[in-house]
DNA sequence: TTGCTTATGAACGATTATGATTGATTGTGG
DNA sequence: CCACAATCAATCATAATCGTTCATAAGCAA
């Protein structure tokens, strides 16, 4: 049987009863433990399903919201790849700052059992970390109706509260001459804020943002790694002059 | 059985009966006693369900539900009296503070049109703000996770970036000795700051709240005009040495 | 063929869920 | 009030499941 067909079985069988048992998957399709066992592995990373102890339930089933399986984001299984490296660069003990934004709010489901505490200005954010009993502080600020983002002086001033490991953050843009950009000025200030209050800084960006510019910028592309999902040779080439950069591949 | 499935058998029984009994839940899933019993255990930890004394039932209304038409909120009727009279209080342009709760929720639908500018520290009460279109500040902080209250000492040095023309307050109880007082030190901490920060302080109570004494004090009666939906004569009396106060009647 | 990558299955110690046992606690019926 | 039965929390040993590692097998290009 091929892992395709494993991988289709299994969802049908899934989508079916609800919840499937590793022992029953062993049986019914003649592959070892081993194998079906990573064949989940791989199901759960594609937030396809959901592991639990002795088998795999249909993802959100119990807890999630829908909006972090919204189909509606642009580039998700891209977004998801990068947040999957992102997490991996995290320290248990760590207190880091979570940017507003779509990309962002992938890396949540990777922060579980991390003990971190978490800083965000991301109205969207705090509820999916907060479901996941992940120490929360939200910066507080005037809010962005549409984002859901809090911006503005308070923002910036409740961020000096706080001093980071890591920091990362969504953008809009990055460009070899022009650096990281962002459509709003305010929530530059408030990336550039947190950067600076952070021991290491990473930009997530999937290859839609590559050599974008957007009206506001935020820093240079030294001042932080970049981590994106696909980029062409010609551009990396550009990049790697002035900065890092971490290709996370499929 | 794999142990969610036991999970949702046991909510499921629940929500369809109202209550289980221990030996029932060993009978029919045929997982042993100590299994069912931690099965409790953990549905009762993460608020699903209330155990006593050979089963479990459903748990009470505890819970803050965002929804303003949730008939769930005990003296619903009571708290949406109140709000309606205090939203009378507010001028055009009035900056305002609106404490986390169930009873100044209510308040928000009563906004709209107002023209003015808000700030809270409730997680809940952020997003109805924002769905009628208001300016709105959140005090950011620590998240409280059950309640969704910003509190500590992060919450209380953002309120100091403010002033405020009123202030609303929910209470868990008032008492002509004891004033006003809630559960938990942390958010009277923040009570007490916004108030001190405004020119009038209203507290808002239904009558439920008449002679309790919680754990926390907030401030003596005379610190702020109490608001209630009825209250008895005696008690009343009482309180007006103290205070004024304003009763709702239906 | 050789060299390389990928998929697989078996084996290992570590982790987690489970079931039985204990003695303490609580409700019930005299 | 007491005695008895049911229920409880805590503990322990066992069985199931887990992630990891390693060796083998299969596919594929040079």
């Amino acid at each position: 049987m091929l892992t395709n067909e494993r991988h289709a079985y299994i969802l049908r069988l899934l989508d079916e009863k609800q919840t499937v048992k590793i022992q029953e998957l062993v049986e019914t399709t003649g592959a070892s433990e081993s194998t079906i066992r990573r064949d989940l592995t791989d199901l759960e990373h594609s937030r396809k399903l959901e592991r639990v102890f002795g088998g795999a339930i249909l993802p959100g089933q119990n807890l999630m919201e829908p909006s972090i399986s919204d189909k509606s984001t642009q580039f998700l299984e891209e977004k998801i790849r990068i947040a999957e490296f992102a997490s991996s660069l995290i320290q248990q003990g760590d207190s880091i700052f979570l940017d507003a934004g779509t990309t962002t709010f992938q890396l949540i489901p990777f922060l579980k059992d991390k003990d971190l505490v978490v800083v965000t200005n991301g109205l969207t954010l705090v509820e999916a970390l907060n479901e996941q009993g992940i120490t929360t502080y939200l910066t507080g600020g005037l809010m962005k109706p549409r984002t859901g983002a809090f911006v503005g002086s308070h923002t910036i001033s409740a961020l000096r509260n706080y001093r980071f490991d890591i920091c990362f953050l969504g953008i809009n843009g990055f460009h070899p001459e022009y650096g990281y950009t962002t459509p709003d000025p305010e929530e530059a200030a408030v990336k550039q804020m947190a950067s600076s209050l952070s021991r290491k800084t990473f930009a997530l960006a999937d290859h839609s943002k590559a050599n974008k510019i957007s009206f506001a910028k935020i820093m240079d592309l030294d001042r932080a790694t970049l981590i994106v999902d696909e980029i062409s040779k010609e551009a990396n080439a550009g990049l790697q002059k002035k900065t890092i950069v971490k290709v996370v591949a499929p």
